[in-house]
DNA sequence: CCGCTGCAAACTGTTGACGATCGACGATCG
DNA sequence: CGATCGTCGATCGTCAACAGTTTGCAGCGG
């Protein structure tokens, strides 16, 4: 194999370092590194990572967009910190999601893709019984990938996978209790099942059920709606005129009118 | 009032540039003055802004990651060309998403939105008896973006305006047959109808009717399924390793493989 | 002892400039 | 006469520096 340099250059070539800088700062939100919630420090990233500033800028412009963090003129970029309420739409957003690509592959089963999802449930299941929560959970994510490859078009799979990144904002991760894992893998089971019986208002119904249970799962294992403070997010809408809607992502505010210059 | 100078500052104030940037840019694009599939020149505008290229860099890494342009390195940025099989998923997922508000507003519906409703397919009653597609459009945004308002999410609203302002992206504007318009706001009516009797389950599948409607009479006025070319789009997975998937915005191709140095 | 004022450091927002790459045009050679 | 190579212009990607704002702290006064 090439050694790595050449590989890195070649990367450059056909990558922004932009863009590898927005997957690499993706990492770090979504590993825990940069907790939620804490400033960016766009300098501090920016040698980190043996680049300037300007590309680690546009790299948090487009995680902006796609709701990891929130920028407040003058102040910095926070990565975005999801409330309660927040978790509990993106859960029913991708229950929306999920139970139109069971509905679709019902209808329809692209070749292979049900033994994919067999295979896979299959893994799960040895992985339910080990107790290992970490390579269950990785192989979570690739069912519920290979199942919106089979039944969804690019789009929802985009959609899904932001919403999905969002969640992980909520907490460090939900603990995943053993039972939670086994109880998760029947349902996969169902899934698949009504996949199997090409009755698509069947499988919707499962589809859609096995990510309402998860959110079931998730809000059993929340303390509580812990609310700390106006959680911070930039929504589409943004008038000047309002005051200031929700954008609060510091805790200290000096709300000194005192802008007379 | 103010003057607008006074004003322009400050927005400047409360908004950074490559905000006002992205919004200005995202105008340009939907309003068609930048068409669908042409190359975006950051040095014209920078100057047809008045700013520096780093703002508009920013900007530009914005709108890619809601899905308006796609980027190609050393070449160039370049507004997307939605193709006819895209926007028939971006139909898909609107008609997911209204049904679900429509389910939602029927189960429990907010006060006052009914009647806002109500006026809204009043006024789009009246533009179609006068024909009067520029104000029915604007109306029927008007009118959706009211619903989704009362059933739905903040998160889910962002999806559907973000669908919307990409479906634009497939051509010009659908042209309205006033036919249509009549056909569009009876649906809208039975909606409204749905929404009243609190049954979910209903209103869910007229909701979800109504944009598949749409659906139907865009494709029927779409003239065929233009294919120019493998559709220009940024997946969410891009590997290395293929050769390249899709990124082929410009219509001048040379790809010789001659990459050897 | 507490609050206010002023200054200094840190950071962000923006700009201009430099190097590198790509596409196009023209010249040269088979 | 056609194809290939070299050069040029245009544009992108990146960097370093400047200006403005916010934050934190020290000093002063009440």
């Amino acid at each position: 194999m090439a050694p790595p340099e050449a590989s890195t250059l070649e990367i450059l070539r056909t990558h922004s370092l932009a863009s590898v800088a927005g997957r690499e700062i993706e990492r770090l939100i979504l590993g825990g590194e940069i907790p939620a919630g804490s400033r960016i420090n766009e300098q501090a990233l920016a040698d980190r990572l043996g680049i300037s500033r300007g590309p680690v800028r546009e790299a948090i412009r487009g995680l902006e967009r796609s709701g990891l963090v929130v920028t407040v003129i003058n102040q910095g970029s926070y990565v975005r910190k999801v409330s309660a309420a927040e978790a509990l739409e993106l859960y029913d957003l991708r229950a929306l999601i999920t139970g139109e690509a069971c509905a679709t592959i019902a209808a329809n089963p692209p070749p292979g893709a049900l033994a994919r999802l067999k295979a896979l449930t299959g893994a799960m299941a040895e992985a339910a019984t080990a107790d290992d929560a970490q390579r269950y959970y990785g192989l979570n994510l690739d069912f519920h990938a290979a199942l919106l490859e089979a039944g969804a078009g690019p789009r929802a799979q985009r959609i899904y996978a932001d919403l999905g990144n969002e969640l992980h904002l909520f907490r460090r991760r939900a603990l995943v209790a053993p039972e939670n894992m086994r109880e998760s893998n029947r349902e996969h089971a169902a899934m698949l099942a009504a996949l199997r019986s090409r009755d698509p208002d069947a499988a919707r119904r499962v589809g859609e059920t096995h990510i309402r249970n998860g959110k079931r799962r998730f809000a059993a294992s929340t303390p509580a709606v812990e609310n700390d403070q106006g959680p911070p997010q930039a929504a589409t809408g943004g008038e000047p005129g309002h005051a200031r809607p929700t954008p609060d992502p510091p805790r200290r505010r000096a709300p000194r009118i005192a802008r007379g210059r």
